[in-house]
DNA sequence: GGATACTTGTGAAATTCTTCACAAGCAATG
DNA sequence: CATTGCTTGTGAAGAATTTCACAAGTATCC
C-alpha cells in the first residue's frame, strides 16, 4: 500500500515524503509508517523524510516485484475471465500465461489472446512452464480439489477467490479475496452503526 | 466465515458441530472460535457443541443478513460487469438494482437484465431507491471522486475495488478488496519463504 | 446411577500490535 | 555558525488479540 502511495507521489513529481504525509495518504499513522519501514531498514533522512524514488525501488525489491511472475488462472467464469485482462496484474509484473477450465464448451475459447486450456493439461503444462502462482476462480465446491491439483503440479502460491478456506501443505502460501465476506462486513457495520462497541 | 462453514455442514445434514471441527474447517483454533462466538452470546451446549441450524440463523441475524440490501455498482469495466451477475452477492441477500458508468458508449447497454445508467443520474436515483451499499469498480484515479459522489448521494457503505485508500466521513464504512495487493503478498512470500522470520 | 468421555465458556497469561515520546540528525535562516 | 523548525528511528508503555487451561455442564455406556 505504501508502494502505491509512493508511486502516486512520484507521478506528481514529488522528491521526498514524510512519514506523516505517507500515513495521511495511506490511511494510517506516522508512527505506524516508521515502524513498518524500520522492519526492513533505515530508509529516511531526519528532517527531510523519505526519498520517494529510492523508497519505491527498495519496496519493489522487498516485495519481490523486481522480477516477472508467471501466473495460471484456473476457472474461466465471469470473474476469472475478467482477471485475465486485469491491468493491475500486468502492471506489477504478474504475467498470465495459462488459463484453465474443466468445461469442454469453454476450453479452446480465446480470451485476450490466450486460449483456454483443459484442466487435464494443467500438471503437464506446469511441469514445462513452471508458473509460480495460481489464481483459483472456480465455484466454492470445487475450490479445494482444484487447489489440490495445483499444489500437486508444484505451484507454491495460490490466490483464492472462492469463499472457502483452502487446506494446503505448509510450503504453499494462500491468500484469499473474499468479496461476499467484505459485503457481509458492510451489512454488519450498517446494522450496528448506532450500537456502541461495534465490531471493528 | 463461520457462517459459511456452518452452512456447508448443514448441507451435509450435520446436526451439531464442535468448536474444534468449526476451527479445523475454518482454518483457525477452537479457542478462537469460542472467544469469537462468546462475544455475541452463549450458543453452545457443553459436551455437545453448537447446534448447526440454530447457530446459522443466529449468525445471519448478527451479521445483518436476515434482510435484503440494495446495492449500486459504479464502474462497468470487466470487473464491475462480472460482479453484476456474481452469485455470491444475490445468495446473501445483496440485490444489485443500479449500475453506473461515465462512459456514454457503455450507458444504456444491458447487463444481466439491468441497463447501465449514467453517472449523472446517480444522486437522483439514490434519493428515490435509497440503496445502502455502493460497490466501486472504477480505475484508481477516479475512485476518490466517485466515492465523494456516492457519499453525497447518502450511501453509507462502500465496497472498494480500487487499489487506493478512500477518504470518507466517519458515518461511512469502507471495505476494500485489493486483488493486486494480495498477489504482491504472494510474491513477497515466495521471495522470502526460505528466509527466517518472514512477514505473516 | 456412577464412571467416562466430550465440550463449552471464560478468567488469566502470553503474545502481538500500536501508540507515545524523545534523543539525535538534517536543513534553512539570519 | 548558532538557532530554529522538522523529521526519523526506536525503546518503552499501552492496548488489543490470541492462547492456555480448567471448572462445570452434558451425554453415553454399562
Amino acid at each position: 500500500m505504501y508502494l502505491r502511495v509512493l508511486e502516486h507521489a512520484a507521478t506528481r513529481g514529488q522528491q521526498t515524503i514524510s512519514s506523516d504525509a505517507l500515513a495521511e495518504d495511506g490511511g494510517t499513522t506516522s508512527a505506524q509508517v516508521r515502524k513498518d519501514l524500520s522492519l526492513f531498514g533505515s530508509f529516511g533522512k531526519r528532517g527531510r523524510g523519505y526519498a520517494v524514488a529510492e523508497l519505491v525501488s527498495r519496496l519493489r525489491e522487498i516485495l519481490g516485484l523486481s522480477r516477472e511472475w508467471k501466473v495460471y488462472i484456473v476457472g474461466v467464469g465471469k470473474i476469472g475471465a475478467a482477471l485475465v485482462s486485469y491491468r493491475g496484474f500486468s502492471e506489477r509484473g504478474f504475467h498470465v500465461l495459462g488459463i484453465y477450465d474443466s468445461n469442454p464448451a469453454i476450453v479452446g475459447r480465446v480470451i485476450d489472446g490466450l486460449a483456454v486450456r483443459s484442466m487435464g493439461q494443467l500438471a503437464h503444462d506446469a511441469a514445462r512452464e513452471r508458473p509460480e502462482i495460481a489464481v483459483i476462480t472456480v465455484p466454492s465446491e470445487y475450490a479445494q480439489s482444484v487447489a489440490d491439483r495445483v499444489v500437486a503440479a508444484g505451484i507454491d502460491a495460490i490466490l483464492n477467490f472462492a469463499p472457502v478456506p483452502l487446506h494446503v501443505p505448509p510450503r504453499v502460501t494462500v491468500k484469499s479475496v473474499n468479496m461476499a465476506l467484505e459485503l457481509e462486513g458492510l451489512a454488519y457495520a450498517l446494522v450496528h452503526r448506532d450500537a456502541a462497541g461495534a465490531l471493528p
